[in-house]
DNA sequence: CCAAATTAGTTATCTAGGAAGATATTTCTT
DNA sequence: AAGAAATATCTTCCTAGATAACTAATTTGG
């Protein structure tokens, strides 16, 4: 069904998968970097953590609602629970009640916890320069970005079942 | 230290960790639909069962040796052990000795093996078409693996410690 | 050629996270 | 406003992988 046609129109499978595969390797050769040696012992730091210290860094009063934190870092509700509470057993993270819904909890940063994330993110930001913007230049980022974005943006309501 | 200037040379912190969001945020949306339904009862097949499979469907005699398989799905050894333990348990994978280097096993597909790799790689392709050449066409999907390739290569150099 | 270093694979042991169920609280429907 | 459905969190149980220690087979350096 895949015979290469005039290299315009059609695409094999084959060179189908192998570009799908291109964008796994990517970000798998490429994501260990950006957190290597961002910890404050200067150790790797975990994927789900960082995602978590960056974005309770940069809400208001440095804090969401767990479940919504969960969604973000596409944790479920389950694990999301116990990430918290290894973040709070560390001292970077603590519970708080919300008045208005007491359903819900919020995830705050403690005082220890917001100088990790931002301690980590400048590690993190540096790295990003090096590894992503470096090799990449600034046109081929964001023409990365641009199909990421309709790729995420597609899948989304696609896969938002 | 970051400030806007004139667009053309600079980029601010914030826009490079979302840019790079972009590019987990694709992937975590997209991946999935990928490989919906694509197991023989219709169900989801696993990221790392459809790596393996792939990979032994397209090799001389549908085997490579674990070690080899191992490190092109980005397992450990120990890890990779229990994933061939498992697709033997269910009879699509076979171990079988290398005589010519006694230490090596290879893993090898099963006539059902092969039956499901086949099939997965077919339903895998037309999700493919659909959730990525579709959304981005071509010319967006081959800028996409351009960047992807150089980002991979020289993350590769960097991080090949 | 032989000791030392490498490499392949397996086997514990441990940790992270998913799925499903249980509560407690809202919100939605009449 | 009462009952039903939805939402937020936590808990229990289970599975997938990582790591490290161990064995066996090779390769390498002297």
């Amino acid at each position: 069904m895949n015979t290469q046609a005039g290299t315009t129109e059609t695409i094999t499978d084959d060179d189908l998968i192998t570009g799908w595969g291109l964008f796994h390797e990517a970000l798998s050769a490429t994501d260990p970097l950006l957190l290597r040696g961002i910890d404050p012992c200067g150790k790797d730091m975990s994927g789900p953590w960082f995602e978590v210290l960056i974005r309770l860094q940069r809400s208001p009063d440095h804090r969401l609602p767990m479940s919504q934190l969960a969604r973000e870092v596409s944790l479920s509700s389950g694990g999301f629970t116990k990430l918290a509470d290894r973040l709070e057993r560390n001292g970077y993270l603590a519970r708080q009640a919300c008045p208005s819904d007491r359903r819900v909890t919020y995830a705050a940063l403690t005082e220890e916890g917001l100088a990790l994330a931002e301690q980590a993110r400048a590690k993190h930001v540096a790295l990003l320069r090096e590894h992503v913007l470096g090799p990449l230049g600034l046109e081929g980022l964001q023409a990365l970005a641009a199909q990421a974005r309709k790729l995420r943006d597609s899948s989304r309501e696609s896969g938002g079942l």
